[in-house]
RNA sequence: GGGCUCGUAGAUCAGUGGUAGAUCACCCCCCUGGCACGGGGGAGGCCGCGGGUUCAAAUCCCGCCGAGUCCA
């Protein structure tokens, strides 16, 4: 095993007289010029020294530093590289959030796919890093937006075989001249060299590793200099620190971390590095939150942040542990020392939180409940609670756009838009959630117990409501509440992961020895017959995969369906009924059989194809023109193209109405009858980037140097599809729905040239047909129905009075189709009325508010006068029964009809004083009405 | 992308197989000099939509639509 000890032994320590120690608390190997160093220098072996006794020669601002680095490092010959989004997931799919500026060149440039936009290159990136959310305020140094201050240089091997496979030859620089860099960055804020150490710690993430070195001064770790050179390989010479073993690559890439917001501070002294940062809207905050402190407070908050911030608190707990030493430390008490500085921690929270949304928002995320907009949501809730929590009484938006202003957005009025709507929406989840909670906890309180724990775990897991916020509402309401402390566990474990990530399909090994197959789609978009020669041949369980030299079809790819039709050889005509492309190999999927080495005539399914095109391109007007309707922040979340219909997903943070729905169409319809070309072009992928940034990349991100740009009026997209000539050659544009996907995600179903069409025609169809059933004008399909409705209602009321009245009048008058039998002290009624259960259930009342026992049957209604039934049987559906009993008299309802029911093969039950049930047998209704006064006694009996 | 919750009167919600309810809001009447309140009466429901099970479905099952929420 090797520890990568000889990747730093770097001529540069040796020329400048660095010695390599071994850490006598942690034990790590660190160089230093001090001979007599003992400890490495980083916490917690040794404290910050900066606190009051700032580290450099002047202050400096977040900008004034950024600035100093970035004008240092042009100077010394890197070019100085614009910010990438904070939305990481723009250029690649494997995560969501930039967290590093190294983020920015994964995986494509530091694979030597690509080159990078300059080389070396110094950057400040805007990252957002999660996961120390819960530390942010409380431990003084963290922060969960930053801007990673970076210089980068990429290397590639000379001494191979095909050096020209990478997209950058040579050394730019390597290790030595990478520390070098740094101390002489140090040296230009007037920091003092002798006290920089330098810790080795080998670095292992994403599937790549490398020596590296942590920068430390006056006890903060102020730079990662990172040597990325190694991948994972089971074969490979280093076993490192996660297990697997690593090989070295033909590129090596210098990445860099310097943390702007450290540095600052360290310039600074303050005693927490958010005072340093945040000045202005820290002192906004106080004031408004009315935190006014006496000189001996702001001293006690003052020592126990500059005690904390040198006891390495790493995480919120450990704070926990380490405030009672704090405490004695300075001589307070430990419950008062907390009243001083949780409100501090909440406003430090808060302003660090509205810089994590100006990023955000500012870079247009959308809110939503997937992805990015999920974490943005959820650091908008927490910082929403916190404002809340200290009393802080200025709108969100408000604190947001303060970050907004300093960050100098131009699309300030955007961000407080969506911050408005995210506030409201959460208002109203709180609302909802209250009542539910009051509810609850009332309930709970009567009985005397605690709300249990599967309840809390519904409330979060379900309805978003946090254990404290239940815990404030139900103490309003007398009830306890008992979180676990496993509680996030619980919600956890509700999500049953179900495993099974998607195995790969076996990569067949005999189309590795194929050529890429000639693309000929691309040199004529319109082209509709080849000729080419069939290379291979593969059977396949359901037909044969043919491998041709060129090929007209297009794969499957980019949402774009492949194309069919026919492959002619002298013997035969086969039929394409799918075609893929694997590693540039292009298969069609046949039903038949060809010769290999024959010659074979190919010929597109040209209605398809044309179809297929003019989706395509319709897609992209469709998002061109909803960007416009909508917004700026409207992207493209996922799209299928079709024959008949497409559908593109664009991230909306609201419904798309109708109104806007006609816009859109509008829009793109004109577009359409512009009749602009469509414009295809290979572009150099950066200078495609430096023109039209990252919104080229709606559809994904293609791999490799040169990238297929797409034009179409002013929308510009990468795109391997294919497209018509012509905007005109859509012929026409129809967007037949919107549905909500996800929140934040609108889906818009759309079709295009002919199937717009048919759309359309088979709508109006709809129309026409229902104007015929109804007997009017189409114009006034609309008023008609809604007439007719209305009516519908008004005779369904007027039935049911009418049912009553009969049923008063059916009970009043003794008519000859009743029989009548006393049972104990009461009249029972015994009667068929072949009517609805209605009728003999108003018939039944009536009868039992005289007085009297009424058990009615019916052997379904004579005539279908209310018009409501809607059983199409034609009055054989069974039998039914209602019995009803005053009262104080002994009969149980439910036990009459129980026997009754029975007897028509069927059942039914109720309460005692009301009973219906029926049966299939209506044949046997009389026999089983005949029966009644028996049974009747027979329970009164019991 | 996955899990969970919800959809009943204008609003908020009960009802979990057996006659669709409460509160607020609304309309009318009484009380009052008038208002608030109080009292009495009334109107207002395709129980989200479509299938299925059942003698019987707001209720159980399946699908769809709509909303919310947690997670990746």
């Amino acid at each position: 095993m090797s520890d990568l000890e000889e990747e730093y032994r770097l001529e540069f320590f040796d020329q400048e007289g660095f010695v390599r120690r071994e850490c006598v608390e942690c034990g790590a190997h660190f160089w230093t010029r001090d001979e007599d160093r003992e400890t490495c220098g980083e916490p917690p072996c040794e404290t910050y020294t900066f606190i009051d006794d700032p580290g450099f020669a002047e202050e400096y601002t977040l900008e004034e530093m950024r600035e100093a680095f970035l004008s240092y490092f042009e100077e010394h010959d890197h070019e100085r590289i614009e910010p990438y989004p904070v939305a990481a997931n723009r250029w690649r799919d494997d995560v969501l959030l930039t967290q590093a500026s190294i983020y920015d060149f994964q995986p494509l440039v530091t694979s030597g796919e690509t080159p990078p936009p300059a080389n070396p290159l110094t950057i400040s990136q805007p990252c957002i890093r999660m996961q120390d959310i819960d530390n942010v305020g409380t431990t003084g140094r963290h922060t969960m937006a930053f801007e990673m201050m970076a210089h980068h240089a990429f290397n590639a091997r000379e001494d191979i075989e095909d050096a020209e496979q990478y997209a950058y030859e040579g050394e730019v620089y390597w290790k030595d001249r990478t520390v070098e860099l740094c101390e002489g960055f140090f040296e230009s804020l007037g920091a003092d060299v002798e006290g920089i150490t330098y810790i080795e710690d080998p670095w292992v993430g994403g599937g790549n590793a490398g020596p590296a070195i942590e920068v430390i001064y006056e006890g903060a770790e102020l730079a990662t200099l990172v040597f990325m050179s190694m991948e994972q390989d089971p074969e490979g010479e280093y076993e490192l620190k996660d297990g697997n073993r690593y090989s070295k690559m033909d590129t090596y890439v210098v990445d860099t971390g310097y943390g702007l917001e450290r540095w600052t501070w360290v310039s600074q002294g303050t005693p927490t590095v958010y005072e340093a940062i945040y000045p202005d809207q820290i002192a906004f905050l106080k004031d408004n939150a009315g935190i006014e402190l006496t000189e001996d407070e702001q001293r006690i908050v003052h020592d126990a942040a500059a005690l904390a911030g040198n006891m390495d608190i790493d995480e919120a707990e450990d704070l926990e542990a380490a405030r009672d030493e704090i405490a004695a430390e300075i001589g307070v008490d430990v419950a008062d020392l907390e009243a001083l500085v949780e409100p501090l921690e909440s406003i430090y929270a808060i302003a660090d939180h509205c810089r994590t949304l100006a990023y955000m928002l500012g870079d247009e995320i959308v809110p939503s409940n997937v992805g990015t907009g999920y974490l943005a949501r959820m650091v908008l809730r927490r910082t929403k609670r916190l404002v809340d929590e200290v009393g802080v009484d200025a709108p969100l938006d408000e604190l947001v756009d303060m970050q907004a202003e300093r960050l100098g957005y131009e699309n300030r009025d955007h961000v407080r838009d969506v911050v408005r709507t995210e506030v409201e929406k959460y208002r109203e989840t709180l609302e909802r959630g209250r009542r539910r909670v009051e509810d609850m906890a009332a309930e709970h309180a009567d009985a005397g117990e605690p709300i249990p724990t599967p309840e809390l775990v519904e409330l979060y897991d379900s309805h978003g409501i946090q254990p404290d916020m239940v815990e404030d509402i139900a103490a309003e309401h007398g009830a306890d509440v008992d979180v676990p402390e496993d509680f996030y566990g619980q919600v956890a474990s509700r999500h049953d992961e179900d495993a099974g990530g998607i195995t790969a399909a076996d990569a067949d090994e005999r189309f590795a020895d194929l050529p890429a197959t000639e693309q000929l789609y691309y040199d004529d978009q319109q082209g509709t017959e080849f000729e080419a020669v069939v290379l291979d041949v593969f059977e396949r369980e359901d037909g044969y995969d043919v491998v041709l030299d060129q090929t007209m079809f297009y794969p499957e790819g980019g949402g774009q369906p492949p194309d069919h039709g026919t492959l002619t050889s002298d013997d035969a005509t086969v039929e394409v009924t799918d075609v893929q492309i694997e590693d540039g190999v292009i298969r069609h999927r046949t039903d038949e059989e060809l010769d290999k080495g024959s010659m074979v005539r190919g010929k597109l399914d040209v209605d398809r194809r044309r179809q297929l095109m003019r989706n395509h391109t319709a897609t992209h007007v469709v998002i061109h023109a909803a960007r416009r309707i909508l917004g700026d922040h409207v992207r493209q979340a996922g799209a299928q193209k079709g024959v008949d219909s497409s559908r593109i997903d664009v991230a909306h943070y609201d419904r798309i109405d109708r109104e806007q729905v006609r816009q859109i169409e509008r829009l793109a319809n004109e577009i359409v009858m512009a009749n602009v070309s469509v414009s295809q072009e290979w572009l150099h992928r950066n200078d495609a980037e430096a023109e039209y940034g990252f919104d080229l990349y709606q559809g994904g991100v293609p791999p490799g140097e040169q990238i297929r740009i797409i034009q179409v009026d002013a929308d510009v997209q990468a795109c391997g599809g294919t497209h018509v000539a012509r905007t005109g050659d859509i012929g026409a544009i129809k967007v037949r729905s919107t549905e909500r996907v996800q929140d934040g995600v609108e889906r818009l179903t759309f079709s295009a040239g002919t199937a717009a069409i048919e759309a359309t025609q088979r709508t109006e169809d709809a129309l026409y047909d229902t104007a015929a059933a109804l007997d009017v004008d189409v114009w006034d399909v609309p008023d008609t129905a809604t007439r007719f409705f209305d009516e519908w209602k008004e005779r369904g009321k007027r039935i049911e009075e009418l049912q009553e009245e009969l049923a008063e009048a059916r009970a009043a008058g003794g008519d000859d189709d009743a029989t009548e039998v006393e049972v104990g002290e009461t009249t029972a009624v015994v009667r068929r009325i072949d009517a609805e259960m209605d009728e003999l259930r108003a018939t039944a009342n009536a009868l039992v508010e005289d007085g009297q026992i009424a058990v009615l049957g019916s052997g379904g209604p004579a005539s279908d006068v209310s018009g409501t039934s809607s059983d199409s049987s034609d009055g054989t559906n069974g039998a039914q029964f209602v019995v009803g009993v005053p009262e104080g008299c002994a009969v149980n309802a439910g036990e009459v009809v129980s026997q009754l029911a029975s007897r028509v093969g069927g059942g039914g039950g109720g309460p005692p004083d009301f009973a219906q049930g029926g049966g299939p047998d209506a044949d046997q209704l009389d026999d089983a009405l005949a029966d009644a006064p028996e049974i009747l006694q027979a329970v009164v009996d019991a």
